[in-house]
DNA sequence: GTCTATAAGCAGATAGAC
DNA sequence: GTCTATCTGCTTATAGAC
């Protein structure tokens, strides 16, 4: 029984599992069955044992959500085509808002004293992105800090909502608002 | 060392520790050290266990959110004056944006299976709640409870991004704006 | 009602064969 | 690169003294 698993899937698979059973949830038993590799196996990969897998996970994580939603947001396009390319990226990466996200699963428990800091930083940078855009509408600085708030708060909260409901309609009524509320009574020197 | 605990301290400060922790997160060892009693005789407090302790802690959260946060909304007071006794109540029982919310804690890992149900009942119940109000105002029952759903996503986002950046500003500002958003554009027909 | 002692099992992790 | 076998420590849980 050795059929060589492709790093690349072990990563997301690791990812998937981190997401729904959390950090602590997850033991090298669950992901062992999980993705079908025997638990000795996993130490090749990571040598660092299960913080290592989590990091992995974290760190694609990290990769996808910027080339999904941050990486549409900084492009050229008019402002309003960049928000709605970073929902469509949110719809991608919360997989339709079955996914959760690790900005809520990691910062609790044993992970959380592993990447406290860095989901700290990712949305603060996530925040900043939307604002950017905002102020490129013509909204000022502070204005569109509070908007990009909210924006990543609805999110956040319209997931928590699908998990605790297994329904995925509240998710997708709140991508389907963003971009009109982020937007909203715009001043008029919009570009 | 036998200074007799009081069970109701004991619930509360297990429920302190489920909320930081999350259910697999919070060990024997973590609950005993954290209340200062041994783990054996929490088998004589709570004779199944650990599972045992979670249906405490969270039959506690429930009937402390129903004193602080649905009482008020269920009450006789002008409809302004009900949603601003939830706020109030929200910020006691969120402790002002420091503690997490069993919705979100305890529907991942191992505790998923056990509360499942009653967190969906729960956040069902709690829409409800807050439309009931919404349409006394004069609103539609459909945009009642649309409404009321942006409240709870707004609750529950603000409390993720406080535990992810440390901080409770945001949980704050959420909170203040909740019967404003709730009421704004109400019809004119408002009782 | 709390404690000490201990059981039984599972957690994360390692050694070494293939 | 995966496996089997094993280790150590920690986890939940129990028995029984005080």
């Amino acid at each position: 029984m050795a059929p060589r698993q492709n790093p690349r899937r072990i990563i997301g698979r690791l990812l998937d599992i981190f997401r729904c059973e959390g950090y602590d949830g997850a033991t090298l038993t669950t992901i062992s069955n999980g993705i079908g590799l025997g638990r000795a196996s996993f130490y090749h990969h990571f040598p660092g044992g299960k913080s290592d897998m989590a990091r992995a996970a974290f760190d694609r994580a990290s990769r996808d959500f910027t080339r999904a939603v941050l990486a549409p947001l900084a492009g050229t396009a008019p402002p309003a085509e960049r928000l709605q390319g970073m929902v469509s990226g949110l719809d991608t990466f919360y997989d339709g808002g079955r996914g959760a996200c690790l900005i809520d699963v990691f910062s609790m428990g044993g992970a959380r004293d592993l990447f406290h800091e860095e989901i700290s930083e990712a949305v603060a940078y996530w925040m900043e992105a939307i604002a950017r855009v905002l102020v490129d509408v013509g909204f000022q600085p502070e204005e569109a800090r509070r908007r990009a708030e909210d924006a990543i708060i609805a999110i956040q909260g319209s997931l928590i909502i699908a998990r605790a409901t297994s329904q995925t309609e509240t998710f997708r009524r709140v991508l389907s608002q963003i971009v009109i509320n982020l937007m909203s009574d715009a001043p008029a020197k919009a570009a």
